[in-house]
DNA sequence: GTATTATCTAAGCACTGTCAAGTTTGTTCC
DNA sequence: GGAACAAACTTGACAGTGCTTAGATAATAC
């Protein structure tokens, strides 16, 4: 049905927009109207389907925090300190390939995913790419007491890696995926199991 | 010389207006023009001493890593091991006291510090910091070809708990400074030195 | 003391997020 | 069928933003 009044679908179509927005213009480039503009439609009619632009940017970073648990679901090495590594590199590689996708996903300038008040299903997400941490920590660390600190410590070094080579000083190795896979697989051996 | 036409150290006032708004405002409530405001002077005033918006948070970010080089720089343990180890507590801990700052310090949307064309100081100033890094993994590991490894776990792993702490989903956490250093020094004793 | 330069002001453009009020469409219930 | 209602969308406006251009003022250099 097009050019008619109703949309049918315009909420996702402004989440794709915004999407291809941000990956080629990065997200200062963001703009309510102009994704409006991009959909066909007036600069007001967002605010039907989003309380604001938090909120929006709030969905979008929902959908980055889902696409990065994909990404991590692949492996299955049958050694879990190994699928441990794998999907530490995997998750590495997903910052490097999608920067902006993994800067919106911890970023709470706009629309803070972990705040109080908005913490409806994106912590769920969350929660349940790290719950596929603690799972593959309690195969590897019997004692309880110590399963937390191991969890933090895989997941900072990992995280950092991957915020230091999207936003930090390791930017121009990002490039390179075969140094960056070997960054990430150093760093994951080093972290002791 | 008050109330004159000039108002002798308008760079260094907008800067300092603009550290405290960012405390306790985040700077996503950051202004040029609130800033002049607050300087007492015209909207436009600033732009004879930045080249724009992105040009002062630039600057403000450069003097969050001087701050967070500055913190880095106390201790001074016999053993390389243990002032490494305490040199990433102190990078958690000025990350979880000055969040704002330490946010500047890595964020590219406005401002890049690691752009190109503005990598006139904030690099060396990095690199002041990652020299510091390097000197204490050269006396760690003797093999060259392992120190870059070593260092860039260290980094990654402080800087990634930093970035949990401050941006993700161990917010809730930051809050308690003991926890904090608690877990920081189980992170920092869990790399393979 | 005049010319130059650095610093600041004033006015205005194009843009933004958001609100309030009205309009169009689809749905639901008789 | 048609009336009542809610959802989706539009128009118009307000306050705020970054930034440009053009002009005013004060300190400095010669």
């Amino acid at each position: 049905m097009p050019d008619s009044y109703h949309h049918g679908d315009l909420r996702r179509t402004l989440l794709n927009e915004a999407g291809s927005v941000l990956e080629d213009q990065g997200i200062a480039a963001l703009s309510l109207r102009d994704l409006a503009r991009r959909a066909g439609v007036s600069a007001t009619a967002p605010y039907h389907h989003f309380k604001g632009k938090a909120d929006l940017v709030c969905a979008l970073s929902e959908d980055a925090l889902l696409a990065l648990d994909a990404e991590l679901a692949a492996p299955d090495h049958a050694d879990p300190r190994e699928r441990m590594r794998a999907q530490g590199v995997a998750y590495v590689l997903f910052a490097v390939e999608h920067p902006e996708r993994f800067r919106l996903a911890f970023r709470p300038d706009l629309g803070d995913p972990f705040e109080e008040q908005s913490r409806s299903k994106v912590l769920d997400d969350t929660t349940i790419a790290f719950r596929q941490l603690i799972r593959v920590v309690r195969e590897i660390e019997p004692d309880p007491d110590r399963q937390l600190g191991l969890a933090m410590t895989a997941w900072s070094a990992v995280h950092g890696l991957a915020a230091l080579l999207v936003d930090g000083p390791l930017r121009p190795v990002a490039a390179d995926r075969d140094r960056v896979r070997a960054l990430a697989e150093d760093v994951t051996r080093r972290i002791r199991l």
